[in-house]
DNA sequence: CTGAAAGCGCTTACAG
DNA sequence: CTGAAAGCGCTTACAG
């Protein structure tokens, strides 16, 4: 379609067939691609009667200028609606305004959170987020980082531990500061914002223990480390309690899902009748479980007891109401983001943040 | 403007004076907060034997470098693992390698999905994609276009056509290539990826209709114009059939969630008792009518028809299944990047892609 | 096909 | 407190 491409070449002559009237006097024979029309330092500078140095370090409110002058100039730049490019600051200064996500799965909504809150703290920093989706792929993960690092990102926001060796060589060799997420680590020198993922096992175990349940059985899918370290939690739990049957144990490779808690469900109570108790990896699974059990007039939690996990909106609404546990997961992000601003300040900070989780028993357990 | 000339011009000097040394011999001076330790294209081109625009070009795959001399300078790039540094290039191209995408909510499930596959598309070819949340204020979108627009994105994606007269004022003036993502317009130069969001009304009150309902509502949330056109093909398909009732029309500008559909849904009967069918903007509200329902034992759809709109993942598996508006979210997001890209490639592409949508009957109507 | 020159728009480092 | 000089690491524009 031409009346796309068209339009575009337009645009390109129309550049160089008004370079004056907005750049006083610059010469008119190469402003045409490598200018790009915008007001620059210099003519801030030379509008208020300075230089582009001061001009500079008063727009970076660097304390030593004049308060007069720098008042001409901030008035200077107004005027002219100057703002700084971005590219040559940090070619400049060899430092960017930038700071990189890295999570797991932009599709799973679990991850959205931390980075929605991420967002809510740099960008009214004018800090730029990078993001980068591995899809659970640790090769991937190596792969994200090696094409951020060229951006010399501030800091690195990553998710958990879990990482090749050359994903942690690069990023030991970068030096960029570094905050995990989702996991906390006691390691000195290891910045972390997180919950224990086993202590939250344990909760619901004990939890199911207290109901009298005693076929306690666990459904799990994605089966990335934060899942195992739940099932850990969780299996210990009945193995102290004399319980732990590994025959109970369903876990399933793929992504989580609501139609694939129903079909482990099925599965689960047909091969072993006489569960009472399910603990589910994520909300969506023991969402799909619900809705199964209802189709097939199976009691919740009369005949069996069910525990979801990251506590999703839905479940506080399903009938009957599903008993998880919250996890802070906008919490995470935000602090996680604090954190990395702390360090990248030099002011003291806390390496590891226990943000904690808390089980909220509704109607199903 | 001479004291831009001027140190122009003496740095030019200053390059003659040590074209050579280029890095071998760097002064140790300067090479702490200045230099990042990495290695420049000038290392690379000594390491090939060539110059530097020639191992730029090499790089960049111009074709215009010999190919005996690319492989040289290849080969040493990969030696001294030279990533190109993005600020430098952006600098003296004027031209970035980031496309911004703007959307309402991040927090809104609902756009997720087209920016999961804005970023399958954009990443794998180095672009990066800076991300912008407005939280459904126009004067939000305003203040990130002219926080992006210095970055010089080599486009930009937006959602739909609601915006500030200033907004509208900054991209035109930046000449910044725009698609726009989930509505449709047939304005000439306007690019748009999507459906039409009227046309999905009007399916639903038709199927309403087609079940002999009579007294049909609309319930809906957030109220952006997306969910106003929904309703106003909903209105003139009811109108048309002559059983428009004004009073059912239950519109609340909070976001939509599943809370606020059962508590909606609630008056709306209580106030409407004859109400048979409902047509909700977004699936969520018609899940919590759904779970409301069940707790009220309203029987759905025996007394009242649901259909929702979006149809998210929880819809296909709720009892009873969620009758729904399928919309292709993922699709508009990859189609609007692939625009994009063709637009800035200058390849032809059409200016308004109609995605569709989908009424998928289940059993709540 | 290859390169010497110039420059992109800033900031750092050094003086005064 | 202010500024002239130098440079960040690339690419464009012009020659040959």
């Amino acid at each position: 379609m031409h009346e796309i491409a068209k339009p575009l070449r337009q645009r390109y002559l129309k550049h160089q067939s008004r370079p004056m009237t907005t750049l006083a006097m610059k010469s008119p024979t190469h402003s045409s691609s490598r200018t790009l029309g915008m007001p620059t330092l210099a003519e801030v500078a030379e509008r208020a009667g300075v230089s582009t140095i001061t001009a500079s370090r008063a727009l970076r409110g660097v304390a030593t200028v004049g308060t007069d002058l720098a008042d001409r100039v901030r008035k200077a730049a107004d005027e002219l609606g100057y703002v700084a490019n971005p590219a040559a600051r940090t070619l400049a200064s060899a430092r960017s305004t930038s700071v990189v996500v890295l999570i797991p799965s932009l599709s799973n909504q679990l991850f959205i959170e931390p980075l929605d809150a991420i967002h809510e703290v740099m960008r009214p920093r004018g800090i730029e987020v990078l993001i980068g989706d591995y899809h659970y792929c640790r090769d991937e993960e190596e792969r994200l980082v090696r094409n951020y690092l060229p951006y010399r990102p501030m800091g690195m926001l990553l998710t958990g531990f879990d990482r090749t060796e050359g994903t942690r060589h690069l990023l030991g060799a970068s030096r960029i500061p570094c905050v995990h997420m989702m996991e906390l680590s006691s390691a000195p020198g290891i910045a972390s914002v997180g919950f224990s993922q086993q202590a939250a096992g344990e909760a619901v175990a004990q939890h199911l223990l207290q109901q009298g349940r005693k076929r306690l059985a666990y459904i799990a899918a994605q089966l990335d480390p934060r899942v195992m370290q739940r099932g850990e939690g969780f299996r210990r739990t009945l193995q102290a309690a004399g319980v732990y049957d590994p025959a109970l144990e369903l876990l399933h490779p793929l992504p989580s899902s609501i139609g694939l808690g129903g079909q482990l469900f099925r599965e689960l109570l047909q091969r072993h009748p006489d569960v009472d108790g399910i603990f589910f990896c994520n909300d969506d699974l023991a969402q799909g479980a619900l809705f199964e059990a209802q189709r097939g007039g199976i009691a919740i939690p009369g005949r069996v007891a069910l525990v979801g996990f990251n506590d999703l909106p839905a479940s506080a609404h399903t009938v009957p109401r599903l008993s998880s546990i919250h996890t802070p997961r906008s919490e995470v992000g935000r602090e996680a983001a604090n954190l990395l601003l702390k360090m990248l300040d030099g002011r003291p900070a806390a390496s590891s943040v226990d943000l904690g989780f808390e089980l909220r028993v509704r109607e199903s357990s």
